[in-house]
DNA sequence: TACTTACTAGACCATCGATCCGGTCATCCG
DNA sequence: CGGATGACCGGATCGATGGTCTAGTAAGTA
């Protein structure tokens, strides 16, 4: 009986669809308010069932954390229009500004960062991220994945946590203390995100173009 | 009856006690392990007696990411041995390398990073940071310092996360796929952490440094 | 002495993640 | 076709948590 089918489960209840209402509820009301019954009553289902097909809560969120990654486009194709091999550059910002906004749209998961990303959706994007830097020459891709990784988990942590908050309040609060803190205060609470994130990849960007060996191309 | 001096508590429970004691359990079990009865029993008292000194848990957890600060030396009197209006450098250098050091005493900091950091103690540090920036002549320090913030955060968050695990099981898991990742399966996992965050906070620098206008230094 | 304030604790509440136990139902085997 | 198997489901329940209620006690003030 050589590959035997499996038996056709009856997949009334499927993880996909766990994990698709678990972004849903995710996006709709946040990481706080996740909790495996509210999940489940949304399922149309008891707890319990939940966890036949997932082992613990935490699951759940890598699942959901894993399938923001789908959501970042991979720039594979992306030839650049002349400059001598400043490809890598264009894919390598392409998919740290595709992998930022991908968080950003859930800001949810800035609070679960702290977790390794093993799934297939995150490793795909690491991988390809890999080896753009090896094919660009670089001798040490880790080192410099890893600084483009740390800067990009930063930004989108310190992005959510300001943007969520009243900023009222923290506003009359530095204007309170503004003797003991006149920079800050100087310069206030608004700030541009986007501008400033490019800004620093730019210099991340550059700093390691300086320390590659150029492959085959000029 | 002026200035009379207001009633003599008791102080046989402070809040500086309080989050001395939690630092110190955060540091032995953990941010998982850090309950109000815990501490509570740690300090020889009831849980409700907590919540006279502090509002909620939350509370305890912002009081004690603050006092990590603490430890952070402010590098103010360092003025340089020569090099040209290289002082910023050197102090900024500095103070993020000591930042960084700080969080990664104290490894449960890197689940707390979600939260603002609006203590006195983090406040004093990120003050010092805009002065220094803008002394050196940046015309944005704002920018130039959520940059810099943002890298250490993340770089902190992701050393935490990857260090605590048992690597062996992730390096079989990542061996088994390696078909499907291989330039991730040759690098392996074990990591150079500290000379990767110098490169990277070296590259930020630089970028910054070219985009400064500098004030009344050469 | 009467009163206010600082402080403490035990019992209690709602809720959570997770499990036990007892089912149901489609499918496969004989 | 009929029993057995295994995928799937859920109510009740467990232990623990954050937080509150209620009821106090000790120390100072008037």
């Amino acid at each position: 009986m050589w590959s035997r089918p499996q038996r056709a489960p009856r997949q009334t209840l499927t993880l996909d669809r766990i994990v698709e209402e678990a972004l849903a509820l995710l996006d709709e009301e946040g990481v706080g308010r996740l909790t495996m019954r509210r999940l489940a009553e949304r399922l149309g289902t008891g707890s319990t069932t939940l966890y036949w097909h997932v082992k613990t809560k935490d699951d759940v969120l890598d699942l959901a954390l894993d399938a923001i990654f789908q959501e970042v486009r991979v720039p594979r194709g992306e030839t650049d229009a002349g400059g001598p091999g400043d490809d890598w550059r264009v894919r390598v910002r392409g998919l740290m500004r595709g992998w930022r906004a991908a968080l950003l749209r859930h800001p949810w998961s800035a609070t679960l960062l702290d977790r390794p990303l093993l799934g297939p959706n995150a490793l795909e994007r690491t991988e390809f991220l890999y080896q753009t830097l090896t094919a660009a020459g670089f001798g040490a891709p880790k080192a410099a994945a890893y600084s483009l990784s740390n800067y990009v988990m930063g930004s989108v942590i310190m992005q959510v946590t300001w943007e969520g908050r009243d900023e009222t309040g923290t506003g009359a609060f530095l204007d309170e203390h503004a003797g003991r803190y006149p920079a800050l205060a100087e310069h206030g609470l608004d700030h541009e995100w986007d501008t400033t994130f490019d800004e620093g990849l730019g210099y991340l960007l550059d700093g390691m173009a300086r320390s590659r060996v150029p492959r085959n191309d000029a």
